[in-house]
DNA sequence: CTAAATTTTTAGGCAAGACTAAATTTTTTT
DNA sequence: AAAAAAATTTAGTCTTGCCTAAAAATTTAG
């Protein structure tokens, strides 16, 4: 049987794995979670035992099959969950982070598949981002963060990769939404931020900002 | 703040002073919650100190005002969410009991009054239970257990009030249902065991059985 | 290539919530 | 009303998941 915590820190693990390609740092951890390096050490233990990571003392972590395949199950139920709140009980797409947080760790493989059915086996949440399948498996969405693109390129919103509310209301008053189309005029190289170009107005947006939006190339 | 196993003791403890009228004694929940006594006494002392109940060492508890509301809230979040897997999942009316055992402990008040509102403000559970209300309130629904009836009455199955699958499923061996009419024949004194007739047959129940038939009176 | 800084692990504790065994209180029998 | 039975509480442990402080290993700097 697999722990709330366990489940939280393989998740962690995964999303930064994701992140960085390297092995993951205990620390990394640690600030991930919101707890203390020790905490971690003491866990990485556990699920070393139960062969979920593969794991050398001092030398970090990365996951094994089976570790992965239970993250990204937690990451679809995340998901799946977030897109019932929003498109079926209305939520804010910047308020059901904490609802999804807690619905992510309901343990039921029949509610889960009968969710997905429901929803039409949605293939992306309202972030933007892909809902893993069933198997395990996260589709490409093809998308790159607007920081990594530069001047000229002109491309679509589709998604973020930060579930913050001050971010998301910062996102709105900029008119910044899933779909907006947004043209990189200057990156300045003194602070890697981006002047842009959306529905005919220039804006200006931090390296910070800009990390955290998803594009598509038209 | 409340944690999951603080909820499920004021649950089991509202259930079972519903059940009985009287001080709710230390063995009495520890078989509800399938613990040992000494694990409730320990309890019981820490839910006198956030004032969730009303304790003196050997005499029993009861639910204060602040508790009772709690538990009923965690009832009312338990059937709406059944009501929901029903509903909109086609969960079948005797599996839905553990998932909704998880998803009543899901913290956040807007998400059940967006669920209520989704489901338009149900009254009843699948079961036939009823769903109290924002305020904590339990509308009554006038029904009595089967076995507290006598020959000659006839009613209509409103409800259950045990969520066992190999129950649900001998009641529907028996062709037992919500929405039944029953008429009840005899009652044998020997072992308070049932001749009931259901749609022209003639069925025989035991008292175990009667006893969790909710029935409304034609 | 050492020395300093950083990261990670170990050691020792703590709180929650469970357990068993033993002690105490209440209830039931005779 | 005392003895026996049953219910309840206390005492002492255990596991999980966290903490701080200290020790050990690794990385970075000079």
């Amino acid at each position: 049987m697999i722990t709330l915590a366990e489940e939280n820190y393989l998740k962690a693990i995964l999303s930064i794995s994701l992140k960085t390609e390297e092995k993951v740092s205990t620390n990394s951890i640690a600030s991930e979670i919101g707890t203390s390096a020790a905490s971690v050490s003491d866990m990485l233990k556990k699920l070393q035992e139960k062969q979920l990571i593969k794991y050398k003392k001092y030398q970090g972590v990365s996951l094994t099959k089976k570790g992965k395949s239970l993250a990204t199950l937690i990451i679809r139920k995340h998901r799946l969950w977030e897109t019932f709140l929003v498109r079926n009980l209305n939520f804010d797409w910047g308020e059901v982070h904490e609802v999804a947080e807690q619905l992510e760790h309901i343990k039921s493989e029949e509610l889960i598949d009968k969710l997905d059915a429901y929803l039409k086996y949605p293939k992306f949440d309202p972030h933007g981002e892909a809902i893993p399948n069933k198997k395990g498996e996260i589709p490409n969405n093809n998308t790159i963060p607007l920081n990594e693109l530069t001047a000229g390129i002109k491309g679509t919103v589709t998604g973020v990769t930060l579930d913050d509310k001050p971010f998301l209301y910062y996102l709105n008053k900029l008119k910044i939404n899933i779909g907006t189309e947004i043209r990189i005029l200057e990156k300045i190289k003194f602070d890697q931020s981006l002047s842009i170009k959306i529905a005919d107005k220039i804006k200006h947006i931090s390296d910070d900002v800009a990390k955290h939006l998803l594009i598509k190339i038209n």
